[in-house]
DNA sequence: GCGACAG
DNA sequence: ATCTTGTCGC
């Protein structure tokens, strides 16, 4: 059983970081786009009541129909802080994505990766924890910058750190709307996150799985909240 | 010191 | 993330 330390203060969370960091592999491209399973993972809260609820779902990456679901709930185990997201994010996840009766050949994040203040964000976390192949997929840019892909899809740019590093990739999944922020987790090489991301995304600018994932985590934890009553 | 800041 | 109805549009 995979799970994550739930640190006692953020300088000891930024110490696991720091710590976990170094076992991240980036020299395998990972599976290849459009065929296997790929899963998708995300969590919703209710911060008032302490519950925290996490669900990942599995599609076959070929015709992205559903192969499988699981949820978990549970309490809230970290504040939201940025940058280290995961602490608060990966406990319910990883009961979520253990609970599922096939393992999948990618999971997909919501949030970052190496694209991160100490460059282990949430899904090189989750990748290092489960092994398994993982990327990031956000909504916005946060602390980095990038110039305006092209508006068709499929289009990318750079995502840079304040050093100039390149961290990700902007991709527009849709043509002109706004981009989707791709950067790698573990196992898993740019190139193919965005084909990926890309592939994942045939309809609307966020992935068929993170799409899936917030629905049903929202279910769960509306669940969870009538399971009170 | 102050502001910015994935979800 | 979350608070939140109707509404504009494909």
């Amino acid at each position: 059983m995979t799970t994550v330390k739930t640190p006692a203060d953020e300088a000891e969370a930024r110490a696991i970081q720091d710590e976990l960091r170094g076992l991240v592999v980036l020299d395998e491209v990972g599976p290849p786009p459009g065929q296997g399973l790929i899963a998708g993972v995300d969590v919703a809260y209710d911060d008032e009541r302490d519950l925290v609820a996490a669900a990942a779902v599995v599609l076959d990456a070929a015709t992205l129909e559903v192969v499988a679901e699981s949820t978990a709930a549970g309490s809230v185990s970290f504040p939201y802080v940025p940058g280290l997201l995961a602490f608060r994010e990966l406990p319910t996840v990883l009961a979520a994505l253990e609970d599922l009766p096939v393992t999948p050949d990618l999971v997909v994040c919501d949030g970052y990766g190496l694209a991160h203040p100490r460059g282990f964000g949430l899904a090189c976390h989750l990748g290092v924890v489960t092994g398994l192949p993982s990327m990031g997929v956000a909504k916005n840019p946060f602390t980095f910058t990038c110039e305006e892909p092209g508006a068709a899809r499929g289009e990318a740019s750079p995502l840079l750190a304040p050093d100039g590093a390149v961290v990700g990739r902007a991709l527009r999944t849709q043509h002109g709307i706004k981009p989707v922020y791709v950067s790698v987790g573990h196992r898993v090489s740019l190139d193919n996150a965005c084909a990926h991301a890309l592939a994942l995304s045939p309809r609307f600018r966020i992935p068929e799985t993170t799409r899936r994932a917030d629905s049903l985590c929202r279910r769960a934890l509306r669940e969870a909240v009538d399971a009170l009553q």
